[in-house]
DNA sequence: TGGTGTGAAACACTTCACAGCA
DNA sequence: TGCTGTGAAGTGTTTCACACCA
């Protein structure tokens, strides 16, 4: 999906949550008040990229006392859509679609798991969370009915394009990938890819150069 | 953890494991050899991003013919650290624990959990896949006898700050953390984060906006 | 005083466009 | 001819620094 000009860039875009996750943890802790200082080292980022971020927004705090709390989460979770709850599909239930199905954390921020799927007979009818595992060949109709537009993919690799493209043909346009491959969708529909494998090589790559490194400085 | 200037920039070190993974998806299918422009599409990239980030490492390409599938992979893989296996501890055997013990894609992508480790006495000697669950009272005599630089959290938010402290403590350099939280760690290691939440949230904001834009239209 | 909001400057990243080569 | 490797140009993102305000 691609990004139409003076629109927020789509890096901001990625940090809101993360701002809306701070923000729901000061609450919580009963924190009235934060500065971008005090949000900044919560989340390992500079004052100045809150500031900056949130007034592509408008603005939401108080010169001399920073933002207040509430009220600055209440408008990110506007701006995010998540005034709203999301109904989404999950498709795949091997051991990681089960864990997502079971975890808690998808309703308590605005996401709800509405029907999981998996093409395995022997699972259709498991109960998982308050879901039922059905059949992948009912999903259409379940998107169409409720008009589901995002749905995470947690099948093998060789299975996720047939799904994606079943998911797409029936209206959904936001797609959480867990399975390593690149997907091909049309330009309208977003996916964001989760591959833990692929971070940690990022960080073998650090880890290797810092042995060379030690090595140099021993001569 | 930060950059070295001169260094290659970090979106290019994150984006090597992705053409990496293509690149054995190729050989898997005994693709001999592939432009910057294929693998480009394979990929969602340019085929110009795909040369320029090469090109910090080396000249890996033939005019007119592309570049050598195994050839490519291999360096990649070495520059990555891959010629190696990385030993890594998992920390937190809830449901997503397990999911991530059990998967395949670590071990033959060159991770090898070598430990997986929880608090609740109930999970202590639990079977999954080729590890046995140890208390996390066990961590520190592990990572140091491994020499472990590698580990991943999936424990509860609460916990995940303590869990790190401990890790980097007894040498860990490199954390993958799926807590929804921003653990805070000296500046010699590398985190990444995995938080499918967050991800969700980054597309419902577009997905509300289009809405706006649709009913924009109608008028 | 202590913090926000924001243009402008600095920096980072991507794309272009083409020389050069098999 | 068809593709790589790469400076230079273009674009995007972050940081600076300060006017402004409760």
């Amino acid at each position: 999906m691609d990004i139409s000009p003076n629109a927020i860039p789509d890096v901001v875009v990625r940090r809101l949550p993360i701002y809306a996750r701070s923000l729901s943890y000061l609450a919580e802790e009963g924190v009235r008040s934060v500065s971008s200082q005090e949000l900044g080292e919560r989340i390992g980022v500079t004052a100045a990229q809150i500031r900056k971020d949130l007034s592509y927004f408008g603005e939401f705090g108080k010169q001399g006392i920073g933002y207040n709390v509430e009220y600055l989460l209440g408008h990110i979770r506007r701006i995010l859509g998540l005034h709203e709850v999301w109904p989404v599909v999950l498709v795949g239930v091997g051991p990681l679609g089960q864990a997502i199905a079971r975890y808690e954390g998808f309703r308590t921020r605005g996401i709800d798991i509405i029907g999981v799927f998996d093409n395995d007979s022997s699972k259709i009818g498991l109960q998982l969370g308050r879901n039922t595992v059905q059949p992948d060949s009912d999903l259409p109709k379940i998107l169409q009915e409720h008009n589901i537009r995002l749905a995470i993919v947690a099948v093998p690799a060789v299975r996720a394009q047939e799904v994606v493209d079943v998911l797409v043909q029936n209206g959904v346009q936001g797609i959480l990938n867990y399975a390593p491959i690149v997907v091909q969708t049309p330009d309208n529909v977003w996916v964001r890819h989760i591959d833990p494998v692929a971070l940690l090589h990022s960080m073998t790559y650090y880890l290797s150069r810092e042995d060379e490194h030690h090595a140099m400085n021993e001569h």
